[in-house]
DNA sequence: AACAAGTATAGAGTATGGTTTATACTTGAT
DNA sequence: ATCAAGTATAAACCATACTCTATACTTGTT
């Protein structure tokens, strides 16, 4: 697909996902068999994985681990230990966060509770 | 407690608290009897409160969002329902937030699993 | 053939959330 | 008394993540 259908598919504007292909989060690729033009295809796997990146950054990520975390998986000459590493490490930020996301939504609660018997 | 204590005690820097106090997430109070000097003085309810910041800025909120939370709570002005409201509006926005989190996480665990299979 | 709409690239501009620097005053230990 | 360390204020500076503008080329429709 082209960049506009992306774009339709994951509700990111074109500007944004042409800033995370030069980022690096992902490619594009020219089709080598037309000359009169270099449009960009997308795969149709992007569409899921545009769609982690916007989760991942809805939760806090910056583009920056996103990138880390995606070039470990995909590349080709890390140990499988490596990657595993890289991966696993992520999971157990993730664990953090939802650990976090937690307590806030505790403290809010409580909050709730001091509302309603007029404590604040 | 003065601002360099309530550094030490959340972990944010004395400019970056100063950053936040400008912004009007919370506020010290300088004492009046003393005429010598405009020091300000921070609450030990502080701590905790700016930690709720830290959490809440580290899984994506932004000081904005955590602004208009604060705001609607601690405003003696507003309807308990209103600011109940308010509240609740948030919990679901990190039940959202857990979810998501909790997509991220499955994502990466099926990817750990590509990797010990070879798939990647 | 003409022209609106789509694509690519580059670069400027913007909002957020800080960090750093400069200046000036205060405090506390020696 | 002095002097390092702490405090306050303002402004400049910076990184991140976009967002917009300008330019140029391509495509598809009429």
């Amino acid at each position: 697909m082209l960049i506009n259908e992306l774009s339709k598919r994951t509700g990111l504007s074109i500007h944004t996902l042409r800033y995370y292909e030069n980022y690096g989060l992902f490619k594009g690729v020219s089709d080598e068999k037309v000359k009169s033009n270099n449009y960009k295809n997308y795969d149709e796997s992007l569409v899921e994985k545009v769609e982690l990146i916007k989760g991942a950054k809805e939760v806090g990520f910056t583009l920056s681990e996103i990138k880390k975390l995606l070039d470990g998986w995909y590349n080709k000459r890390l140990s499988v230990e490596k990657k595993i590493e890289i991966v696993n490490a992520k999971v157990n930020e993730i664990d953090t966060k939802i650990h976090q996301l937690k307590q806030v939504r505790k403290f809010l609660v409580e909050a709730i509770k001091d509302i309603e018997n007029g404590d604040c």
